[in-house]
RNA sequence: GGCGGCAUAGCCAAGUGGUAAGGCAGAGGACUGCAAAUCCUUUAUCCCCCGGUUCGAAUCCGGGUGCCGCCUCCA
């Protein structure tokens, strides 16, 4: 049984699936106009986790993940973005189009790096406008929208709880006192938005509609391609916390007056994650993406690793020391999984096994407690169980974890392997072998020489029983 | 100004009424030619501060302090 706090009710709540066939999530997912950062990924990991949990729970998720890639960009922003991938496309010839199927692109690859499942359905926003128009008609007709030459807004007044997602106060935000008269000037509130924009100079994406030429506005993608995906009513809706207000209130808000259903049952937000104590942003140039990562040594699985012994609704400080210390744990976990004898020494309770499995799974279905999880994972494999029962415990866990815990970590004998597979250069190979006949010799002064030169290559010699030392990259 | 979140050992972090999980680092031991790796043991009388409720609170209530986020595009 799987319970997860919901942002309206604030409490934990049991998933009842509203269908026994499948549970329906939406997660509000990336615009594609620049690579993800690793803040992006803590969040797209929460969506993971639930549909991993789901499963684990022997239930079936229908995931749907929108691909917002029609910018709600101008022409002049595009071309001021100190962005270099963007600069570079844009000075190429390149269209926003082919710019947002590049990041497309790599974002998918970055998803497959962090050992996410796919979801269903991605949608993209530049192919679902008809849909938007649709829903933007439909709550015209029900009168709860006012506008002209061009511009729709949706009346947050006429919205049947309003503010039950975010706790926004009409009339109360800072909002408020700092209006842009330039831009709302055709609004009457500060919290009113627009469903439907017209077209200006330099914008790219524009489409005919019955108020005119123009675009849609940013809340109604996400209400749009929900309810086509998932219905009026469908389970749990993913995003982070800083789209709780406006876009999830906001969206909420125009799905349920245009369906009369109640959208998604429960919203579950995924706290930030935080660099140097600030959230990342271009102008602190502090926005880590996997390849910053991988570029200082930590590989995505590492960095999933260290997600997972946060609570995903605990703002995460990502430092290299805290991530440096994930990293080494995870290392030691798979170590010590591969190592396990077949058997162990001295056995382990039948019932041992079987308490694991009940705590593991309570962590998890207590609103994904990941960290709880872990912690029975490391005390499991520090127990006197045999090696079989263990490893069998860890393919079943990793179905939810995703972080390869029965990945071998080291080769068994020198130059045999290293880790993910790769093989050590021969010449760090020859170092080993040449340090080993010097042991065996008991020509230690030589031997210790040898040891420091392949630390300077960036390995580490594991001596075994045996004497055949592992090697093991640094 | 409005709304929300967080404050637990050197560091990261669970725990939301019954007497402090787990990880990293550190210490001691085993192993080793010495190391490294690995294994074993160990490390918070106490949970930001001040009151209160209770037989009992890190956990509930009131009041502070500090940090962060949202209210504008934002995971």
């Amino acid at each position: 049984m799987l319970s997860l706090y919901d942002t309206v009710s604030r409490k934990k709540v049991a998933l009842v699936p509203l269908r026994p066939d499948r549970v329906g999530i939406y997660t509000c997912g990336p615009t594609v106009y620049r690579y993800v950062h690793i803040g992006n990924l803590r969040t797209y990991l929460l969506t993971d986790l639930l549909l991993r949990a789901v499963r684990f729970d022997g239930l079936a998720p229908f995931s749907v993940q929108n691909i917002t890639d029609m910018g709600h960009m101008h022409q002049e922003q595009l071309e001021q973005t100190e962005d270099k991938v963007i600069a570079a496309a844009r000075a190429a010839g390149k269209t926003a189009t082919e710019i947002a199927e590049f990041f497309t692109a790599a974002y998918f690859r970055d998803c497959r790096r962090m050992n996410f499942l796919p979801s269903d359905v991605y949608p993209r926003a530049s192919t679902h406008v008809p849909e938007m128009i649709a829903m933007a008609k439909e709550l015209e007709g029900k009168g709860v929208t006012y506008g002209e030459g061009g511009f729709l807004y949706f009346d947050v007044t006429k919205a049947k709880g309003y503010g039950e997602l975010s706790g926004a106060v009409l009339g109360e935000g800072e909002a408020a006192g700092r209006t842009d008269e330039s831009i709302h000037r055709r609004k009457n509130r500060p919290e009113d938005f627009s469903l439907w924009l017209a077209a200006d100079p330099g914008r790219e994406f524009l489409w005919e509609s019955p108020w005119g030429l123009g675009w849609p506005g940013w809340h109604i993608e996400c209400s749009a391609m929900a309810e086509k995906y998932l219905g009026k009513e469908f389970d749990i809706h993913v995003g982070g916390v800083d789209l709780r207000f406006p876009h999830h209130e906001n969206s909420r808000a125009m799905a349920m007056t245009a369906t009369g259903g109640r959208f998604a049952l429960l919203w579950v937000h995924a706290a930030h994650l935080l660099v140097d104590g600030r959230k990342m942003s271009k102008s602190l140039s502090n926005e880590y993406t996997l390849d910053d990562l991988e570029s200082r040594g930590v590989s995505p699985m590492d960095f999933r690793y260290h997600c997972l012994t946060l609570h995903y609704r605990t703002p995460m400080n990502f430092t290299w020391a805290s991530q440096g210390a994930s990293a080494k744990a995870l290392a030691r976990l798979r170590e010590a999984f591969s190592g396990k004898g077949e058997t162990g020494a001295r056995g382990g309770r039948a019932d041992e096994a079987e308490g694991f499995r009940r705590r593991f799974r309570e962590a998890i279905g207590d609103d994904l407690n990941a960290p709880r999880a872990l912690a029975v994972v490391h005390e499991a494999v520090r127990s006197d169980l045999p090696g079989d029962v263990v490893r069998e415990l860890a393919r079943e866990w990793d179905t939810v974890l995703g972080v390869g815990l029965l990945e071998e970590v080291s080769g068994k004998a020198a130059g045999e392997g290293a880790p993910g597979g790769e093989f050590a250069p021969g010449e760090v190979v020859d170092l080993a072998l040449r340090r080993d006949r010097c042991r065996r010799e008991r020509r230690f002064a030589e031997a210790d020489a040898l040891r420091e030169k392949i630390r300077e290559a960036g390995y580490d010699v594991l001596d075994g029983k045996d004497g055949a030392g592992r090697l093991r990259k640094r």
